[in-house]
DNA sequence: TTGAAAGCGCTAACAC
DNA sequence: GTGTTAGCGCTTTCAA
C-alpha cells in the first residue's frame, strides 16, 4: 500500500502532472507517446487514483446509495441487483444500506448526499429519511427517487406497482376460487404497501357483496415468524377462514408452515396466497400462488430515474406504475 | 443542497475556519462560547462536513467494504448484518459489494481500498481480488480478512467453521440413522468450502466401512435450481439414495421440492440434510435438518479482526475456526 | 483560546 | 501537446 500519486508518476515519466491527469481522463489529448510512458510508469508502481480526490475536485462521488430496510429480504435483494447492474454501466458503485428499520439510520445514510459520499440516494422505505422540520423549499432534496413504497411526497420519482389492484386482483383469485370467509396477515401498517393492499382486500370483498370479518385481519409485519404466529392465531378463531392472503411470501411461508403443523393442507384445508413472487416462493411446499413483483423492472428503473435526475434531466413524470400479476401455483384451489 | 463549507459558518460566526474545525473535531479546545455560535450557525443553514475532505486530509475514509457473492444469499445476509452493526459501533460504514461471482467485479470493489474509497475489506470469496502476478511481499495488502471461505493465504485473518468436520458432523447424524446409500449435492468446486465439505463426506464414509458411490455425488452450486435439478438426477440413479447431503440449505430446499414432486416424501423415502441454517430453513416443509453456521459471530469476528488491523494491532491468530452445530429437524429420520 | 498557513491528491482553465 | 497554477473543503501544526 506505498501511496504513490500523481506527482510519482509525473516524475517517472518526465512530464507534468496535467499531463499525467490527461493522459488518465482525456487521452486524446495527450501525445501516443507521453501516454504510453506514463501509463508504463503508473502501472509500474502500480498507481491508482485517489478517488477522494478526485471527488473533491469534480464534486461528483461516483455512489449512489440504496436505503432498503433489510437486505436479507428476498424481494429486496432482486431489485437491488437490478440496480447495481444499471449503476456499473454508468460506472457508479452502489452503497447499501441496511437500516433494519430504523428511522435514526435511513437519515444518517441519506445525509452521504449532503457530506458528498453519494449523489443520489434510491429509497426502499416508506419515509422520508429528513427532518421534515425543514421549511426549505423541496427543490433542497438531493437526487433521490423511491422505489416501491410510495411516500406521499410528489417531489421526486417513484415506482411501485399498484398495490391496491394487486390485491384487488389477488382477493377476487381467492373469491373466484370460491372462497368467502377470507383472512388477511398485512405487513407493517405503517407501509403505503400495507395500507393500499389493505383497502384493496376490502375493496374487492364489498365489491363481492362479501362482508370482511375484522377478527380475521391480523396486522404483522413482512416476516415469516409473523406468518408462523399469525397462523396459529387465526386457527383458533370460531368462523375459520377457508383461504388467507398474505401480504408478502414470507409471511406465507411462516403461514404455510403453521397450518401443516397444526394438521391443515394447504390447498385442500385452507388455500394460501403471497405477494412479491421471492425466488423461493416456487420450491415451497406446496409452490406458492402469489402477486409478483416486477423486481428487475422496478430496480431498473429507479436506477435509471435516478441517474436523469444526477444528470439534471427534466423528468416528466413523476409517478410510475409497474404492473404486476397473479402467479398461480399450487396453494391455492377452488372450494369444492 | 447548498453547498456550504466551513468558511461560510466561519463567516457567520465571525471565527476563522480553524476554530470551526476544531469547535467540531476537538470541541475542548474552544470556549464554550464560540462553539456554541459555532454549533448555532452551523444547525441554521445545515452544515455537514464535506467528508471527502476530510478523508482527503486525514487518509481515512471510514468505509469498509464488504465483497460477496450474492446479497441476495440468506446466509450472506445474516453476516452482513452482523458486521454492520459492529462497524456502525466504530463510525464505519459498510459498502456492500455484490460481484454476482465476478471475478472482476472482486477486483474492482478491492480496488476501493487503493483509490481510498475504503479502509478494509472483508472477502467472503474463495480468491483473493488481486493480480496475482504481483511480486510485492504479502505486507503489500490491504487490511483484509476473509470470512467463510479459507482463501490459503496465511497473510491476512479468515474466519470459518471446520467445514471438513462439519461434513464429517453430517454425514455421520446420516450414518447414525442406519444410511448407507448417501447422495450429495455440492456447491461451486471451486469454493473451499465445498472442497472440505466434499473431503469429510468421503472421510466419514470411509471412517463408517461405507463406500462412496461416484455417481451419487452431484457437482453443483449453492442455488435452489442447482438442488432441484439435481435431485431429479439422482433420482433417475439406479441405486437410488436414501438420503441426500445437500451443501447448502437452498440447495437442499430445490432438492425436497423435486423429490416432493416426484412423489417421494422426506424424509419417508428420503432423507435430507442442508447446511447454513438460513433462517427460511426452519419454516421448511418438512423443516430442514442442518448444520447451524454461527452467523452472527462470523460477521462479529470478521469485522472485529479487520477493524484492529486497520488500527495496525498486532493479530496474534491468523486463522479463526468458529464451531458449528447439527440442527435435527423433521427432514431426517432414521432407516426404518 | 484563536488564527494563519501549508497542504491532502487531483482537475481544469489557461497559457505557452 | 504540454506545463503552470489556482483551488476543491478540510485538518493541523505553529505562532500569536
Amino acid at each position: 500500500m506505498a501511496k504513490v500519486g500523481i506527482k510519482r508518476i509525473a516524475e517517472k515519466a518526465g512530464v507534468s502532472i496535467a499531463t499525467v491527469s490527461h493522459a488518465f481522463r482525456n487521452p486524446q489529448r495527450v501525445s501516443a507517446a507521453t501516454r504510453e510512458r506514463i501509463l508504463a510508469a503508473a502501472a509500474e508502481v502500480g498507481y491508482t487514483p485517489n478517488s477522494l480526490a478526485v471527488s473533491l475536485r469534480t464534486a461528483r462521488s461516483g455512489n449512489i446509495v440504496c436505503i432498503i430496510p433489510d437486505v436479507s429480504d428476498s424481494f429486496n435483494s432482486e431489485i437491488i441487483k437490478a440496480i447495481e447492474k444499471v449503476a456499473r454501466l454508468r460506472g457508479y458503485s452502489v452503497l447499501l444500506g441496511d437500516t433494519q428499520g430504523s428511522a435514526k439510520r435511513e437519515r444518517e445514510f441519506a445525509a452521504m448526499t449532503r457530506s458528498r459520499q453519494a449523489d443520489g440516494i434510491i429509497l426502499m422505505s416508506h419515509r422520508l429519511p429528513f427532518s421534515t422540520g425543514s421549511d426549505n423549499a423541496s427543490d433542497e432534496l438531493p437526487p433521490i427517487v423511491s422505489g416501491c413504497e410510495f411516500t406521499g411526497h410528489e417531489g421526486f420519482p417513484s415506482v411501485t406497482i399498484d398495490d391496491r389492484k394487486a390485491a384487488i386482483d389477488a382477493t377476487n383469485h381467492l373469491i373466484g376460487y370460491g372462497h368467502q370467509s377470507i383472512a388477511v396477515i398485512t405487513g407493517d401498517m405503517e407501509n403505503t404497501s400495507s395500507k393500499e393492499r389493505l383497502a384493496g382486500f376490502r375493496e374487492a370483498m364489498a365489491a363481492a357483496g362479501l362482508s370482511v370479518d375484522e377478527r380475521l385481519i391480523v396486522f404483522g409485519k413482512y416476516t415469516a415468524q409473523v406468518g408462523e404466529s399469525a397462523a396459529k392465531k387465526l386457527l383458533m378463531e370460531k368462523s375459520r377462514p377457508t383461504a388467507i392472503f398474505c401480504f408478502s411470501d414470507e409471511i406465507a411461508l411462516g403461514c404455510m408452515y403453521a397450518l401443516q403443523r397444526q394438521g391443515f393442507a394447504v390447498p385442500n384445508d385452507i388455500s394460501v396466497i403471497g405477494f412479491d413472487n421471492i425466488p423461493f416462493a416456487k420450491y415451497f411446499v406446496p409452490s406458492l400462488t402469489t402477486v409478483a413483483q416486477p423486481t428487475e423492472e422496478i430496480g431498473t428503473l429507479c436506477a435509471a430515474l435516478l441517474f436523469d435526475l444526477i444528470d439534471e434531466k427534466k423528468l416528466i413524470k413523476m409517478r410510475h406504475i409497474l404492473p404486476h400479476e397473479i402467479l398461480v401455483r399450487e396453494s391455492t384451489r377452488p372450494l369444492k
